[in-house]
RNA sequence: GCGGGCGUAGCUCAGUUGGAUAGAGUGACUGGCUACGAACCAGUAGGUCGGGGGUUCGAAUCCCUUCGCCCGUACCA
């Protein structure tokens, strides 16, 4: 709940209005600046102090003052009597610098020592549900390097809005109905055969999943149960096909993500949908509701219309949603399937109408993108709001490289690496924090050939470094010497003199921050770049600052830092569902 | 065509509400342990922030325009 970071932004704020009301009233301002919009900021330089306020620029025109005199007069009237700051500056253009003294470092000792655990939460969820949904992986084949990705992506962030108060749900949807289970069917089928006639030469679908895991689920059918289906109807042979390799995929995909250290609160079956009948109601409602009609033997929703609408809505005009090429869909095809996309828009009103969740957030890569807006849409066709309660983060795919060049990488074609395959050759740690290295807007290059080798490569290493470091360093400071790590009320932050003491406490006071731009933002990636940056800052200060064989209240200080690291350490890694090692 | 993502150091990428001299990692080069963990640190070199225009005290960031790369635009999922 402390954000240090927040309450000294707020001090600058509240002193400088108050030194301004003083110089209006002492009538060397005029009035009007009480509506000056000033950005307060970190400077990147600190020799511009720590914090910087834009008042005087911001107020030039409403004060009809140069900035710089504007500046002058704030100053001569500050107050920083009992505030977190001892210094301020004129620079540049007019910026306000203000410096902080020691009692702002010892309260950021304090705070991390008075939250353990809870350092960083914040209460922007208040407690409102939330269902992360991520990976839901065809359960037609293993998992590949875009789940392990979207893995990451969706269990950290699940994690991180947690730690803002909300009340997180996790969930996989499991596809194990339509089209793609009918060409996983098709494909069993025909490896089936094949071994049963004992010729490889037998046809095999044009569009069928080529793998190797497929010929091995047939072949363990046809161990399991013996050659029998060859002589039933094909239609139950291929029902009976899609049965036993869902029940042998699933749970394999289970226990590889729990190996990755993913457990969700539910595995959701697309079949549960249509076999209530809800894909049916749903599209009935969107019916009764007159957003569908018929065209060709098949049921259309009206997209176009919805789209225009929700366009509308966001605040685009008449004309810019005119020149977009938009086209209706299918619901319920000639045949009368359902289409994915009418069940879909099923499972999403189950997610926000049936099962009430405030806000349902969807990893999808992003060759999906162009199904957002309709989704949304429909759902808002729906009266739920789906333009606001339905956040769909899209994540970019993952380029496979061998040798430095890609490789193309298709579940059809058997060409992807699987991602239990992944874990036999790296760990569960330097996996998760590679794949949470970037933001998911961004395409992420994995190279295998550099990751098995890879020890001091990945930055993941770096940064349990640092915390076993830290472990070591305290360890050994009991047993050799007898110090422990004092309480922070027992510290006097005025010891820290050094750039490396006072950058590093301004390192452990930005974390409640990061955290809350990372789910603002739905970017954990965040994470892995604050923690690596923290632990950068402490093998600085380590370089820079002894510990041992220095007067007490240093050596008190100093050690109080480093442990207050180490347990901000532990703590984002602990959201990276990586471990914080004492030894490596 | 329309829509989405991207374009910043040799390479991979950061850059929060517009801010002061645009950063990090990696690679290259030069240094630092009889030392609390060298899986570490310090330094040097490396840039027309794709190009052009605009908005203003001030633009990598906002707007317009243009070029290039990736992706989507199914009675597939």
């Amino acid at each position: 709940m402390t954000n240090m970071i927040q309450s000294a932004k707020d001090q600058v704020a509240a002193l400088t209005q108050a030194a301004y009301e003083r110089a209006a009233a002492a009538g060397v301002l005029p009035a009007g600046g009480e509506g000056v919009k000033a950005t307060i900021e970190i400077p990147k330089d600190t020799a511009h102090g720590d914090y910087a306020s834009s008042f005087a620029m911001a107020g030039a025109k409403a004060l009809h003052m140069a900035p710089r005199a504007i500046a002058q007069a704030i100053v001569d009237h500050l107050e920083l009597e009992g505030s977190y700051f001892n210094k301020v500056e004129i620079a540049g253009p007019g910026f306000l610098n203000f410096t902080l003294g020691p009692k702002w470092y010892g309260d950021v000792l304090s705070a991390v020592e008075v939250e353990g655990p809870a350092y960083g939460s914040g209460d922007e969820g208040g407690g409102r549900t939330v269902m992360v949904e991520f990976v839901s992986a065809n359960p037609t084949g293993p998992m590949h390097m875009g789940n392990a990705r979207g893995g990451v992506l969706g269990d950290t962030l699940a994690n991180v809005l947690a730690r803002d108060g909300w009340k997180v749900w996790k969930e996989f949807y499991v596809n194990d109905a339509g089209n793609q289970i009918n060409k996983f069917a098709r494909s069993i089928y025909a490896r089936y055969q094949q071994i049963v006639w004992k010729d490889d030469t037998l046809p095999f679908p044009e569009d069928g999943y080529q793998g190797e895991d497929i010929r091995e689920l047939a072949q363990a059918l046809y161990e399991e149960c013996g050659g029998d289906f060859i002589n039933e109807p094909e239609e139950d042979a291929l029902f009976q096909m899609a049965q036993f390799g869902l029940e042998r995929n699933i749970p394999k995909m289970k226990e590889d993500l729990k190996k990755y250290g993913i457990e969700y609160d539910q595995w959701y079956m697309e079949s549960w949908l249509h076999d209530r009948g809800f894909v049916a109601d749903t599209v009935q409602v969107l019916t009764d509701k007159g957003w569908t009609y018929e065209k060709d033997g098949a049921l259309w929703l009206n997209t176009t219309e919805l789209l225009k609408k929700k366009y509308m809505a966001e605040g685009r005009s008449q004309e810019q949603v005119d020149k977009l090429d938009l086209k209706d869909d299918v619901l319920r095809r000639a045949n009368g399937f359902y289409t994915y996309f009418a069940a879909d828009i099923a499972y999403h009103r189950n997610k926000l109408e049936e099962r009430k969740f405030d806000l349902a957030i969807n990893i999808w890569g992003a060759d999906h993108h162009g199904h957002v807006a309709r989704l949304q849409a429909a759902l808002d066709g729906l009266g739920l709001d789906g333009s606001r309660r339905l956040v769909i983060v899209l994540m970019q795919l993952v380029n496979l490289l061998q040798d430095g060049k890609p490789v193309r990488m298709s579940k059809r074609t058997g060409k992807a690496i699987a991602l239990h395959d992944l874990l036999d050759e790296i760990s569960v740690d330097a996996a998760r924090y590679y794949f949470n290295n970037r933001a998911s807007s961004s395409p992420l290059d994995f190279d295998l050939d550099l990751a098995v080798r890879q020890d001091s490569e990945n930055p993941v290493y770096y940064v349990q470094y640092a915390h076993a470091r830290i472990c070591s360093l305290v360890a050994r400071l009991a047993e050799e010497d007898g110090v422990a790590v004092p309480a922070a009320a027992c510290v006097d932050a005025a010891v820290f003199a050094t750039t490396e003491e006072l950058a590093l406490v301004k390192s452990l006071a930005q974390y409640p921050e990061e955290l809350h731009l990372a789910t603002r933002d739905y970017d954990p990636s965040r994470i892995n770049r604050y923690l690596t940056a923290l632990a950068g800052d402490f093998h600085r200060f380590y370089n820079a600052c002894r510990l041992k064989g220095e007067e007490a209240a240093v050596l008190a200080a100093r050690l109080k830092l480093a442990d207050t690291v180490r347990s901000v350490l532990a703590n984002g890694l602990n959201l990276l569902g990586v471990t914080a090692p004492e030894k490596m």
